[in-house]
DNA sequence: AACAGGGGTGTGAGCGCTAACATTCGGGCA
DNA sequence: TGCCCGAATGTTAGCGCTCACACCCCTGTT
């Protein structure tokens, strides 16, 4: 398996040689630059496969300043939501032909998560990407200014150029009415954490559909997103029966449908429960759960777009209007007149 | 804010230049390089840290053949237990002040894998980590003897020197155990995909621990980790009143309750169930679900370790104990005598 | 017939770093 | 006093690309 020189890997001059070119011929075929002759580019690209090269990442950055690599940050949890988005997004850049630097960090506070995208400018990145991290972090990393195009996945009450959505108020609104419609009295709402972006706009959803049904107002409860804080609140609440409960998540959902079995409040006869997310396990509980459907897909290619804009003409860059969202109305919330 | 020269970033030079050494100096003080004066290294970090000087990884990756960036390559799905692996992952990995480019890959055949493999070589990653891909395809991406170290996350009968695991063989032991115990007949499997190597291993478990224990065999169903899978098998299946069923994991045990309680068979009383992960909303299920428990974080913390070894001294690496699971006893199957 | 113009290709420099080697300097010892 | 040695520092040569520019040759125009 000997070859030539101690068989270390092609360079691009390997392949000029072999092609009878120069290695700027070789370098125009790579970049698939024109004024090269098709006779030419062939015998240069024989000559790759042959070689089996692939033009070195580091040496292409270092004469360029640009990686085409995306870093990521994402929230150090296993959440459906966030998991979907990093997921997608995976995807989106893949086919945009870049790579991803992944890095996950729990987002306590801004400094976590300034260490996190430190670690990724370091990296030389050439945009970083930030999944529904907390609003007051979201914040802090916004003023930054760092010289980096930032897109961030979180919800805001109006569109923002260098954020990207699913209409989390539009959605919380569809199904706040759909729980008031269903006969229900009111509704209150199991929130995600205070200062989630998408669980802000959720409750904000969830408070003007109240108040403009003019159903009875009640204090959000704040849960941490997991069926164990849904229970817990779910058990603690004094409910009274004939009212719905919209639940920020699915996984909450779940911890609330478990404190209403247990306190032998019936659902949806008793009392009627809306999640959000639509969790491939929400048709499976019991009773199986009314929930609100967001278009993960969709989300990843929207944020992949925008980062290629804001890397290859940032002036243009406006507000994406945020995506919508689909009611799924299942058992622990049917349609009733 | 117009520096020196166009405010291009700072290099190892302009280090130099302030700190009166040479570049050389400069670059034993970012390398933690014996013999350089106490007095002079504070001078030059001192000048790193006014010009916020951080050294660009590419010229570093050009020159030294090393990248210290780890390829990672996850599942196409956002199932609890690859994610959280993969999450765990990145944790140990930045500990080890590596970076990991990620990528998401549909692992249904080995030419997909092959292609997401291709990439992270492209990117001339340091070493490859697989997370509980299909097994012929892992057994594919073995013989290839890349030129890079390639570890994987994935069970098998016996330990092998670049995987990495937790031992669902004797996890499932264990629940199969359990359920015999509690006074069930015999225990039915709900299988994962037939080629994924821990669905693989499971399997194994649970047919041997029938075999020993004179139970009653029955064939394993293979469901997709998915609670729809779960709930279409459970449906489909002759089920009698005083089995057991040990199913793969706990989405697919989600859906296999819901299809006993439309079937009418009572948890635990005329069925017991017993999953494995323990995800988070295990206990929230109804009824809540007996189910093995895996340390992921550790698997992350070995999968990292065992990279290390094989970058750095691949010859002293050996076969690596599978990590132990636990039983966490549920209401789908209590303990009874 | 001379020349402008453009497609096709080659040459040289330099991106920012590390590795290898060269140099300086200050003792300790004969 | 001179020499040697090792610690501390400097110098030079690439790593593998792209960019800017130089060059060639053929065609079409005046």
């Amino acid at each position: 398996m000997a070859d030539d020189k101690a068989s270390r890997t092609a360079n691009i001059f390997d392949v000029a040689r072999l092609a009878g070119v120069s290695h700027q011929t070789v370098s125009r075929v790579l970049n698939d630059m024109p004024n090269v002759r098709p006779a030419t580019r062939a015998r240069v690209e024989q000559a790759i496969a042959q070689l089996r090269y692939s033009p070195s990442p580091a040496a292409r950055a270092l004469v360029t300043r640009r990686t085409r690599t995306i870093g990521l940050v994402t929230p150090g949890t296993v959440d459906y939501g966030p998991s979907s988005i990093a997921m997608n997004f995976n995807f989106a850049a893949r086919a945009a032909r870049y790579n991803v630097d992944a890095i996950s960090s729990a987002q306590t506070d801004a400094a976590e998560v300034r260490v996190a995208i430190d670690g990724l400018l370091k990296q030389r990145v050439d945009a970083i990407v930030l999944i529904v991290i907390d609003a007051e972090v979201l914040a802090a990393i916004q003023a930054l200014e760092l010289d980096v195009p930032v897109v961030a996945a979180a919800a805001t009450p109006r569109p923002h150029p260098r954020l990207v959505a699913i209409d989390q108020y539009r959605g919380a609104r569809a199904a706040v009415r759909h729980l008031l419609e269903s006969g229900y009295t009111t509704v209150r709402h199991i929130a995600g954490p205070a200062r989630n972006p998408d669980a802000i706009e959720r409750l904000r959803g969830w408070r003007e559909e109240i108040a403009s049904a003019r159903a009875q107002s009640t204090p959000p409860l704040h849960g941490d997103w997991t069926a164990a804080s849904g229970y817990r609140i779910a058990s603690e609440t004094d409910l009274a029966p004939g009212e719905g409960i919209f639940v920020a998540n699915d996984q909450m959902s779940i911890g609330v449908l478990s404190a209403l079995r247990e306190r032998g409040l019936r659902v949806p006869d008793d009392v009627g429960v809306v999640g959000f997310d639509d969790i491939p396990e929400a048709s499976f509980v019991y009773p199986s759960l009314t929930t609100v459907r967001q278009d993960f897909a969709a989300l990843g290619e929207i944020l992949m777009q925008k980062v290629l804009l804001m890397v290859e003409e940032p002036d243009t860059v406006s507000e994406t209007t945020p995506l919508p969202t689909r009611l799924v109305v299942r058992d622990s919330a049917p349609t009733r007149s």
